[in-house]
DNA sequence: CGAATGGTTGATAAGACTCAACTGGTGTGG
DNA sequence: CCACACCAGTTGAGTCTTATCAACCATTCG
């Protein structure tokens, strides 16, 4: 990980990006620039790790990252696939608990860094701040409400469909944000399931797969897939 | 579900049962219980619904609580069985969204109801209390990271003993919250499943079974039967 | 007493996992 | 530059767990 140095003009540029910030002033901006980092991770790296203390903030810019557990059993479980522009341990930092996962990049990323100290502060002139970043812990617990509504008695086809679904509300052609057995990983599934998924939507006729690439084709259809 | 009227002295006893609110002054407590309401429900009622408006924040004072969700397949999913004392729809409440599902009791049930405009009114001479209530939100955060967890590639049976190790961190002695099927749903199991989860338990002289009476009698093989 | 419900047990089937083999692409070192 | 190893992805064959379906028992409640 390296941490950039840009001046604070281009800092405030990337915090006006980010939705948190948006209602923030100029002054607040800068505020924020003077005191947070922009830090520029390689794939595979840890920002942060399962147990560690929550005492930053960071606000995904670019790349991809995955929040996953360490089981028991020596596997992996990836718990999320965070796409920018996100926080991260959100949740972790307001309560001031440990980290509950790991948060590792799957490519290189950008990222602010905030100290939970400049959060609060910021806070004092924004006291609705706080509950904007709960609406997105709020989210991620609607995510996961999602997650266990799939992944309880539902197939792996249609585990992939909504996936699908999901990552493309509106659109007809994504990249997938991570190698497929990650994808696989975070669906609950493994490599060869997924696989053979994807082969059977394909042959329906309802996608169309291109390395990473996935289009939909018939979007009623996949959406009828995961009635059954 | 009926709204019962104590007198305030009551209610500020049963406010000071709430974790949440025992830092309160005297004082606020008795804000507090001239702007709530006690409310009795029956076995089956829904306390609030699915997609309806969180205005309210509710307090399990006894009794247990289901949170579940209506899968498009019409079954029934529960996220969470709630025992007392604990916040529910703190979500919902805090960032103004619909509950994303449905509370029901299922027995008969005690409960402080709370209004979203006094929870506010408290927190401006309590500005640490939001942060207490989203500690609540983290923990169920984690119950969900927890159900995940355990419901991707973990045997019935190993599913079954991490619950009853949890029902009964430290005793060995527990009464299923809810009828057996409402466990199994709960787990991610069919009842039949379920059952014979208990029966290979039982056989391996690891718990004894009364009704929904529970007992522990080997701890630690309990606890190698999730190593595996 | 009869119906309804929760729970148990048995037999069967379906679905995903496991293991193994094979492909194609990438990167490394001689 | 080529041989090689390595990894992600795919495909096939077999196994295993759990869901499903059906029957049955016990209890509760009209």
């Amino acid at each position: 990980m390296k941490t950039l140095k840009p001046n604070d003009e281009v800092k405030t540029k990337y915090i006006g990006k980010v939705p948190l910030f948006r209602s923030l002033s100029q002054k607040e901006k800068l505020f924020l620039a003077q005191n947070s980092f922009i830090q520029a991770y390689e794939k595979n790296e840890f920002i942060f790790r399962e147990m560690g203390e929550g005492n930053t903030l960071y606000i995904l810019l670019r790349g991809t990252v995955q929040i996953f557990l360490h089981l028991p059993s020596g596997n992996k479980k990836i718990l999320h696939l965070v796409q920018p522009p996100s926080l991260l341990a959100e949740g972790a930092v307001l309560t001031g608990k440990p980290f509950p996962a790991n948060g590792q990049t799957m490519g290189e990323c950008l990222i602010i860094a905030l100290n939970r100290q400049t959060l609060f502060e910021l806070t004092k002139s924004n006291p609705q701040m706080p509950w904007n970043i709960m609406g997105g812990m709020f989210s991620r617990l609607k995510e996961f409400k999602e997650t266990i509504e799939n992944q309880t008695r539902k197939s792996a086809i249609s585990r992939v469909a909504i996936y699908f679904l999901s990552i493309a509300p509106n659109c007809c052609q994504v990249v997938l944000p991570a190698p497929k057995k990650e994808i696989a990983n975070y669906l609950g599934l493994r490599p060869e399931s997924f696989s053979r998924a994807l082969r059977s939507l394909i042959e329906k006729g309802v996608i169309t797969v291109k390395d990473n690439g996935i289009s939909i084709s018939n979007r009623s259809a996949l959406e009828r897939i995961l009635q059954e």
